[in-house]
DNA sequence: AATGGGCCCAACCGCGACTTT
DNA sequence: TAAAGTCGCGGTTGGGCCCAT
Protein backbone atom coordinates (compact mmCIF):
# COMPACT_ATOMS: atom_id res chain seq x y z
CA UNK A 1 0.00 0.00 0.00
CA UNK A 2 2.67 1.82 1.21
CA UNK A 3 5.09 0.89 -1.60
CA UNK A 4 2.18 1.80 -4.30
CA UNK A 5 2.23 5.47 -2.72
CA UNK A 6 5.58 6.03 -3.21
CA UNK A 7 5.75 4.62 -6.25
CA UNK A 8 2.80 7.02 -7.78
CA UNK A 9 5.35 9.74 -6.28
CA UNK A 10 7.90 10.46 -8.36
CA UNK A 11 11.42 10.00 -8.61
CA UNK A 12 13.16 10.09 -5.00
CA UNK A 13 16.59 10.88 -6.68
CA UNK A 14 15.61 12.91 -9.04
CA UNK A 15 13.95 16.82 -9.10
CA UNK A 16 15.83 20.04 -7.56
CA UNK A 17 19.37 18.44 -6.21
CA UNK A 18 18.88 20.32 -2.92
CA UNK A 19 15.30 21.01 -2.13
CA UNK A 20 14.42 19.03 0.65
CA UNK A 21 11.84 15.86 -0.41
CA UNK A 22 8.67 16.15 1.15
CA UNK A 23 5.79 13.48 0.98
CA UNK A 24 5.47 9.99 0.52
CA UNK A 25 8.58 7.87 0.68
CA UNK A 26 10.36 5.93 -2.14
CA UNK A 27 11.04 2.06 -1.60
CA UNK A 28 14.62 3.70 -2.24
CA UNK A 29 15.01 5.84 0.50
CA UNK A 30 13.36 3.15 2.63
CA UNK A 31 16.12 1.42 1.79
CA UNK A 32 18.35 3.69 2.52
CA UNK A 33 17.57 4.95 5.85
CA UNK A 34 16.62 1.17 7.16
CA UNK A 35 20.01 0.40 6.30
CA UNK A 36 21.59 3.79 7.58
CA UNK A 37 20.07 3.02 11.18
CA UNK A 38 20.32 -0.17 11.19
CA UNK A 39 24.25 -0.52 10.33
CA UNK A 40 25.45 2.68 12.49
CA UNK A 41 22.55 3.35 14.77
CA UNK A 42 20.68 7.15 15.53
CA UNK A 43 23.58 9.50 16.89
CA UNK A 44 21.04 12.57 15.78
CA UNK A 45 18.31 12.48 13.33
CA UNK A 46 19.58 15.43 11.32
CA UNK A 47 22.64 13.25 10.77
CA UNK A 48 21.08 10.45 9.81
CA UNK A 49 19.10 11.88 7.03
CA UNK A 50 22.75 13.43 5.91
CA UNK A 51 24.58 10.37 6.22
CA UNK A 52 22.40 7.99 5.06
CA UNK A 53 21.98 10.51 1.65
CA UNK A 54 18.56 11.74 1.73
CA UNK A 55 17.12 14.89 0.79
CA UNK A 56 14.47 14.73 4.22
CA UNK A 57 14.56 16.30 7.42
CA UNK A 58 15.64 14.42 9.88
CA UNK A 59 11.97 15.15 11.46
CA UNK A 60 10.64 13.10 8.53
CA UNK A 61 12.95 10.72 8.90
CA UNK A 62 12.70 9.73 12.39
CA UNK A 63 8.65 9.78 11.75
CA UNK A 64 9.09 7.18 9.04
CA UNK A 65 11.40 5.27 11.22
CA UNK A 66 9.63 4.86 14.29
CA UNK A 67 6.24 4.47 12.33
CA UNK A 68 6.95 2.17 9.51
CA UNK A 69 10.29 0.81 9.16
CA UNK A 70 11.15 -0.08 12.66
CA UNK A 71 11.87 -3.46 12.63
CA UNK A 72 9.54 -4.37 16.00
CA UNK A 73 6.13 -2.89 14.49
CA UNK A 74 3.59 -5.17 14.27
CA UNK A 75 2.08 -5.59 10.83
CA UNK A 76 -1.39 -7.32 11.74
CA UNK A 77 -4.45 -5.34 12.42
CA UNK A 78 -5.15 -4.32 15.87
CA UNK A 79 -7.09 -6.79 17.26
CA UNK A 80 -10.19 -6.67 19.35
CA UNK A 81 -8.29 -6.59 22.77
CA UNK A 82 -5.94 -4.36 21.62
CA UNK A 83 -8.64 -2.03 20.85
CA UNK A 84 -10.14 -2.47 24.01
CA UNK A 85 -7.03 -1.48 25.78
CA UNK A 86 -6.92 1.55 23.56
CA UNK A 87 -10.31 2.39 24.69
CA UNK A 88 -9.29 1.66 28.99
CA UNK A 89 -5.90 3.27 28.07
CA UNK A 90 -7.06 6.91 26.47
CA UNK A 91 -10.13 6.72 28.94
CA UNK A 92 -7.96 6.83 32.03
CA UNK A 93 -5.14 8.93 30.09
CA UNK A 94 -6.50 10.92 27.84
CA UNK A 95 -5.39 11.70 24.16
CA UNK A 96 -1.20 10.66 24.93
CA UNK A 97 -1.04 8.68 22.07
CA UNK A 98 2.75 8.00 22.64
CA UNK A 99 2.15 6.62 26.43
CA UNK A 100 -0.55 4.66 25.39
CA UNK A 101 1.83 3.17 22.25
CA UNK A 102 4.31 2.68 24.89
CA UNK A 103 2.08 0.63 26.53
CA UNK A 104 1.46 -1.41 22.96
CA UNK A 105 4.57 -2.92 21.64
CA UNK A 106 4.83 -2.84 18.26
CA UNK A 107 2.03 -0.21 17.85
CA UNK A 108 3.31 3.32 16.81
CA UNK A 109 1.22 6.60 18.38
CA UNK A 110 0.42 7.71 14.70
CA UNK A 111 -1.28 3.99 14.34
CA UNK A 112 -2.99 4.52 17.84
CA UNK A 113 -4.28 7.44 17.07
CA UNK A 114 -5.55 7.02 13.25
CA UNK A 115 -7.07 3.85 15.18
CA UNK A 116 -9.10 6.43 17.76
CA UNK A 117 -9.72 9.27 15.38
CA UNK A 118 -11.12 6.71 12.40
CA UNK A 119 -13.23 4.51 14.30
CA UNK A 120 -13.40 4.06 17.78
CA UNK A 121 -14.35 7.97 18.35
CA UNK A 122 -16.69 7.86 15.57
CA UNK A 123 -18.46 4.71 17.04
CA UNK A 124 -18.38 6.28 20.33
CA UNK A 125 -19.96 8.97 19.03
CA UNK A 126 -22.34 7.00 17.18
CA UNK A 127 -23.65 5.11 20.57
CA UNK A 128 -23.59 8.18 22.48
CA UNK A 129 -25.65 10.05 19.70
CA UNK A 130 -28.38 6.83 20.44
CA UNK A 131 -28.13 7.94 23.99
CA UNK A 132 -25.98 4.90 25.31
CA UNK A 133 -22.66 5.84 27.32
CA UNK A 134 -19.94 6.54 24.66
CA UNK A 135 -16.88 4.70 27.27
CA UNK A 136 -18.90 0.80 27.11
CA UNK A 137 -19.61 1.24 24.01
CA UNK A 138 -17.36 -1.49 23.23
CA UNK A 139 -17.97 -5.01 24.76
CA UNK A 140 -15.06 -5.37 27.68
CA UNK A 141 -14.69 -8.90 28.41
CA UNK A 142 -11.96 -9.99 30.61
CA UNK A 143 -10.45 -5.93 30.36
CA UNK A 144 -12.34 -4.54 32.85
CA UNK A 145 -11.40 -0.99 33.97
CA UNK A 146 -9.65 -2.52 36.92
CA UNK A 147 -7.32 -3.58 34.59
CA UNK A 148 -6.61 -0.65 33.15
CA UNK A 149 -5.22 0.58 36.63
CA UNK A 150 -2.44 -1.60 36.00
CA UNK A 151 -1.42 0.53 32.84
CA UNK A 152 -1.41 3.88 34.38
CA UNK A 153 1.91 5.67 35.33
CA UNK A 154 3.22 6.53 38.21
CA UNK A 155 3.31 10.37 37.87
CA UNK A 156 7.34 10.40 38.30
CA UNK A 157 7.57 7.65 35.18
CA UNK A 158 6.40 10.07 33.23
CA UNK A 159 8.23 11.22 30.05
CA UNK A 160 11.21 8.87 31.05
CA UNK A 161 13.16 8.24 27.85
CA UNK A 162 15.12 5.49 27.38
CA UNK A 163 18.19 8.06 26.73
CA UNK A 164 17.85 10.92 27.19
CA UNK A 165 16.55 13.76 24.58
CA UNK A 166 19.30 15.63 21.75
CA UNK A 167 22.03 14.23 20.46
CA UNK A 168 22.86 11.03 22.67
CA UNK A 169 24.72 8.89 20.81
CA UNK A 170 23.83 4.97 21.14
CA UNK A 171 25.29 1.48 19.92
CA UNK A 172 24.23 0.67 16.71
CA UNK A 173 21.69 -0.60 15.41
CA UNK A 174 19.30 0.38 18.52
CA UNK A 175 17.17 3.64 17.75
CA UNK A 176 17.98 6.47 20.39
CA UNK A 177 14.61 5.29 21.85
CA UNK A 178 13.08 2.20 21.64
CA UNK A 179 10.36 0.19 23.05
CA UNK A 180 10.11 -2.32 26.03
CA UNK A 181 9.09 -5.47 25.90
CA UNK A 182 8.43 -8.42 28.32
CA UNK A 183 10.62 -11.12 27.59
CA UNK A 184 10.92 -14.48 29.09
CA UNK A 185 13.96 -16.68 29.84
CA UNK A 186 14.29 -19.75 27.75
CA UNK A 187 15.71 -22.62 29.34
CA UNK A 188 15.51 -21.45 32.80
CA UNK A 189 12.88 -23.96 33.42
CA UNK A 190 9.23 -22.38 33.02
CA UNK A 191 7.91 -19.11 34.47
CA UNK A 192 10.63 -18.57 36.98
CA UNK A 193 12.65 -16.86 34.29
CA UNK A 194 10.28 -13.57 33.35
CA UNK A 195 12.04 -10.70 33.08
CA UNK A 196 11.85 -7.35 31.19
CA UNK A 197 14.52 -6.18 29.42
CA UNK A 198 14.56 -3.32 26.45
CA UNK A 199 14.94 -4.02 22.77
CA UNK A 200 14.69 -2.08 19.55
CA UNK A 201 15.92 -5.03 17.31
CA UNK A 202 14.73 -7.38 14.91
CA UNK A 203 12.39 -9.67 15.61
CA UNK A 204 11.47 -12.97 13.47
CA UNK A 205 7.65 -13.65 14.43
CA UNK A 206 7.08 -16.98 14.40
CA UNK A 207 3.77 -18.59 15.79
CA UNK A 208 4.24 -21.59 18.21
CA UNK A 209 2.21 -24.76 18.88
CA UNK A 210 1.56 -23.60 22.38
CA UNK A 211 -1.14 -20.72 21.14
CA UNK A 212 1.63 -17.55 21.75
CA UNK A 213 0.02 -15.73 18.61
CA UNK A 214 3.36 -13.58 18.21
CA UNK A 215 6.42 -14.71 20.24
CA UNK A 216 9.17 -13.90 18.49
CA UNK A 217 13.12 -14.41 18.71
CA UNK A 218 15.35 -11.28 18.97
CA UNK A 219 17.97 -11.04 16.59
CA UNK A 220 20.13 -7.91 15.67
CA UNK A 221 21.22 -5.94 12.75
CA UNK A 222 18.22 -6.38 10.88
CA UNK A 223 18.13 -8.36 7.65
CA UNK A 224 21.66 -9.46 7.42
CA UNK A 225 22.38 -11.07 10.42
CA UNK A 226 19.52 -13.02 11.57
CA UNK A 227 21.34 -15.32 13.50
CA UNK A 228 23.28 -13.06 16.05
CA UNK A 229 21.67 -11.93 19.31
CA UNK A 230 21.72 -9.50 21.51
CA UNK A 231 22.38 -10.21 25.28
CA UNK A 232 20.50 -8.54 27.88
CA UNK A 233 21.64 -7.50 31.39
CA UNK A 234 18.84 -7.68 33.65
CA UNK A 235 18.48 -5.34 36.46
CA UNK A 236 19.71 -8.02 39.14
CA UNK A 237 22.84 -8.21 36.67
CA UNK A 238 21.52 -12.09 35.55
CA UNK A 239 22.55 -12.18 31.84
CA UNK A 240 20.08 -13.72 29.31
CA UNK A 241 21.88 -15.22 26.25
CA UNK A 242 18.20 -14.79 24.75
CA UNK A 243 14.94 -13.36 25.23
CA UNK A 244 11.59 -14.23 23.30
CA UNK A 245 9.61 -10.51 22.80
CA UNK A 246 5.77 -11.40 23.94
CA UNK A 247 2.87 -10.58 21.86
CA UNK A 248 0.40 -7.78 23.65
CA UNK A 249 -1.92 -10.55 23.59
CA UNK A 250 0.88 -12.78 26.03
CA UNK A 251 0.98 -10.04 28.52
CA UNK A 252 -2.36 -9.19 29.42
CA UNK A 253 -2.57 -12.83 30.07
CA UNK A 254 0.43 -12.37 32.48
CA UNK A 255 -1.76 -9.91 34.30
CA UNK A 256 -3.21 -13.03 36.24
CA UNK A 257 0.70 -14.05 37.31
CA UNK A 258 3.72 -12.57 38.55
CA UNK A 259 4.60 -10.09 35.98
CA UNK A 260 2.22 -7.07 35.75
CA UNK A 261 2.04 -4.70 32.81
CA UNK A 262 3.16 -1.66 34.73
CA UNK A 263 6.19 -3.52 35.48
CA UNK A 264 7.32 -2.38 32.43
CA UNK A 265 8.53 1.31 33.57
CA UNK A 266 9.82 0.08 36.92
CA UNK A 267 13.19 -1.72 36.30
CA UNK A 268 15.95 -0.21 33.78
CA UNK A 269 17.52 -2.43 31.29
CA UNK A 270 20.39 -1.76 29.12
CA UNK A 271 21.08 -3.41 25.75
CA UNK A 272 24.77 -4.38 24.91
CA UNK A 273 25.47 -5.49 21.31
CA UNK A 274 27.31 -8.76 22.06
CA UNK A 275 28.27 -9.69 18.79
CA UNK A 276 27.19 -7.97 16.17
CA UNK A 277 26.62 -7.09 12.48
CA UNK A 278 27.21 -3.81 13.00
CA UNK A 279 30.75 -2.52 10.82
C1' DA B 1 -18.60 1.67 -16.46
C1' DA B 2 -18.56 6.03 -14.20
C1' DT B 3 -18.59 8.70 -10.17
C1' DG B 4 -18.94 10.64 -5.83
C1' DG B 5 -18.61 10.27 -0.94
C1' DG B 6 -16.59 8.23 3.06
C1' DC B 7 -12.75 5.79 5.10
C1' DC B 8 -8.14 5.07 6.20
C1' DC B 9 -3.49 6.15 6.92
C1' DA B 10 1.06 8.22 5.89
C1' DA B 11 3.08 12.34 6.54
C1' DC B 12 3.31 17.25 7.65
C1' DC B 13 2.95 21.18 10.89
C1' DG B 14 3.44 23.79 14.95
C1' DC B 15 4.71 23.88 19.45
C1' DG B 16 6.72 22.76 23.88
C1' DA B 17 10.41 20.37 26.24
C1' DC B 18 14.93 19.12 26.66
C1' DT B 19 20.02 19.21 25.85
C1' DT B 20 24.12 21.35 24.54
C1' DT B 21 27.15 25.15 24.04
C1' DT C 1 21.58 32.27 31.99
C1' DA C 2 20.49 32.59 27.23
C1' DA C 3 20.48 30.96 22.65
C1' DA C 4 20.59 27.43 19.39
C1' DG C 5 19.79 22.85 18.09
C1' DT C 6 17.15 18.77 18.39
C1' DC C 7 13.55 15.75 19.68
C1' DG C 8 8.90 14.13 20.52
C1' DC C 9 4.11 14.93 20.77
C1' DG C 10 -0.73 15.81 19.32
C1' DG C 11 -3.52 17.78 15.80
C1' DT C 12 -4.41 18.04 11.11
C1' DT C 13 -4.35 17.25 6.18
C1' DG C 14 -3.90 15.21 1.52
C1' DG C 15 -4.71 11.66 -1.34
C1' DG C 16 -5.44 6.76 -2.58
C1' DC C 17 -8.77 3.08 -1.97
C1' DC C 18 -13.28 1.10 -1.50
C1' DC C 19 -17.99 0.76 -2.08
C1' DA C 20 -22.65 2.12 -2.97
C1' DT C 21 -25.35 4.15 -6.42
Amino acid sequence: MVEKRAASNGDASGGEANKERKGLWSPEEDERLYTRITRHGVSTWSSVAQLAGLRRSGKSCRLRWMNYLRPDLKKEPISKREEETIISLQKSLGNRWSVIAGRMPGRTDNEIKNYWNSRIRKRQQNTSASGEDGGSCVKRGDFAAADAKSFELAPAEEKKPFSSGGATAVAPPVPARFPLFACQLLGSGGGGGDAIAAAGTTQSTTTHENGASSESEVSVGGKDAVEDHYFYSAGDGADMDMVHLLGFDDLLDYQAGDLLMDGWDQSEFYCTNSGSSAD
